[in-house]
DNA sequence: CCGAAGGGCCGAAACGGGTAAGCATGAGGT
DNA sequence: ACCTCATGCTTACCCGTTTCGGCCCTTCGG
């Protein structure tokens, strides 16, 4: 009787019993052990599944052993990922310490539970969430607490949180504009649906009252560059002295709208101010002036969020990362 | 004796002791049903199910079921992803579907088989590979030929693959120079080391030599912005008439350093073209020429292969994706 | 009206790939 | 002789699915 042909992978059966060893005793060498195995066996089973191409199924391993290294990172759009480079290195630093990245888009908020299923289905070990569509309350009603950590910028209850302390840089922005003499102010936003969004509208007003400048319009964009186009074409433009976006890319169609008078004229029309300091604020067409936030803190915070939990909560549930004002010809006189 | 309260999520044995019934039955009347299950049983069940918030473990599943509804997606960076809308669209027609995405960031060639690993580890059902650094004979070795998906430009051997065709696309722009009375021109390339690069700089060469255009420079950038200005600066740049660069963004140094020549004075010093068609091109402030494709195929053309691997295969290896031309400021005359 | 055949429904058991705990062995130390 | 300790094997278990055989109820032929 001819023994048929496996298909597929070989397993740590396989190895074993070329190696003429047990399956622990295969296991135990192919793991960093636990348990001491003699250097020749040791030898052996490396030598067989180097011979075989054996791969562990981490799936199966991780029946027993409760950890599948599966980092779920769960956005709403993949245009949450404006910042390209932070993404780059927090997934690069994920993959480095052994995990690796589901993708969860989730799109609209009638899908948060539908995630939500999926990512306990797959037994995640953390769910990174940068969605703004997920609540807290609802994600930990089915994570354990400790393994959800929330990037939303939203602090709305207990869970562990990372988010920037964007009052300081809101405050730095409108004092830079207070220093310049600004009188009248027009604030752009984005959804106003987002917690984050009316907190950072909270901290526009306030600062802006408290420097005497006074609101003259506020306008609802949604982030994008074509919303920041259509409500720079409003006439209550003339009276503004300055304006301040919740986002680069509004700032960047109002730039594109304006760019003569904002760019060329002096003394300017108004200043511009744009929020995130993506990294096309940086480029020589769009010089605007912007808030953003320690990039390597947080990328640490993640990853020491991830590798001890506990520790990140025993240390306190809420971590806040310093932002920072960068001023450019945006919004210089 | 009183048992101890157990942790985790449920599983199906909780479930089946709940309703009563046994595992074999739950799980039969969880799914949907190879085999009859009786009405009061699966009601029994499913209201168990509810009760507990049972959620099925879908890597134990896949252990018996050989899926496990995962699909790898391959990058080199993030970057890789600079159009973000087509990552958008396709991580949510993935996940419609019910499969979930595996984010692998490669970055550099060493890391490769490691990858690899990691994807078979996981035993995904299929990898879309975006990475022009994975070649196919390499990943053929340690997939199924079948569940690889090329999509890195690469034909370079029987693996399934969607690639754009680029030559269309470049035959087009170079006509549209050569219409406009371009005599010399200039190259601006990527990464050389890339087959894809290497296959859009021959494509170039033949035909700007068809319509009789001498290629007086060709200069080494790397995709960015930044190497854009960088090389932007060279004094070659008086003698050119054209300037193709194979990505957008080395278009966008290049027209942000001769900003005014480009786009203001009549007659132009140069045209310049770009590659990719990103978004960002139709910024006003970056009115690039550029060559794209089209993108709505390209997802189409995934998800067949996604969902009937087979049929993809033996309908042919190879799928084309039309590309065009588009005209912008930046190469009218 | 009875017995056999057929079919629906169910549960026990095996399976998948791997790890962990428990137990057995032998060698070395005292 | 007894105890340790290193090492190895056996076994149980993780959480589902699937196979297989058994039971019971119909249905049909005689």
């Amino acid at each position: 009787m001819i023994e048929p042909r496996k298909l597929g992978q070989p397993t740590i059966a396989d190895v074993a019993e070329l190696a003429g060893v047990s399956r622990a005793i295969a296991s135990r060498a192919l793991s960093s052990e636990p348990r001491p195995v003699s250097a020749d066996k040791r030898e052996r089973v490396l030598q067989a599944a180097r011979t075989l191409g054996y791969k562990p199924n981490l799936l199966a391993r991780s029946l027993t052993t409760k950890t599948v290294n599966l980092v779920a990172v769960v956005v709403n759009h993949i245009h949450d990922l404006s910042d390209l480079d932070l993404f780059d290195h927090l997934i690069s630093e994920i993959q480095s310490i052994g995990k690796q990245v589901i993708f969860v888009r989730v799109g609209s908020s009638e899908r948060i539970e539908e995630f939500l299923r999926n990512g306990i289905a797959y037994h995640v070990d953390a769910a990174l969430v940068f969605s703004d569509f997920a609540n807290a309350a609802t994600v930990r009603k089915m994570f354990r607490n400790d393994s959800v950590l929330m990037l939303n910028g939203m602090r709305d209850d207990g869970a562990p949180a990372i988010i920037p302390d964007e009052l300081t840089g809101i405050a730095a922005a409108v004092a830079d504009a207070a220093e310049k003499g600004v009188r009248t102010a027009i604030l752009v936003t984005g959804r106003s649906a987002s917690a984050v969004e009316q907190a950072r509208v909270g901290h526009y007003k306030a600062e802006l009252q408290r420097h005497g400048i006074s609101l003259i319009a506020e306008m609802r964009g949604d982030y994008s560059y074509q919303s920041g186009r259509r409500v720079a074409a409003s006439p209550a433009w003339q009276k503004a002295d300055a304006v301040f976006c919740t986002s680069d890319a509004m700032a960047m169609g109002v730039l594109d709208v304006h760019r003569n008078a904002l760019l060329e004229n002096k003394p300017k029309s108004f200043l511009l101010y744009g929020f995130d300091d993506v990294t096309l604020a940086e480029y020589e067409a769009y010089p605007i002036s912007s808030i953003g936030y320690d990039k390597t803190v947080y990328i640490k915070e993640i990853l020491r969020f991830l590798s001890t939990p506990k520790e990140f909560q025993s240390a306190g549930m809420l971590v806040q990362v310093p932002t920072y004002f960068v001023s450019r010809t945006s919004s210089r006189k």
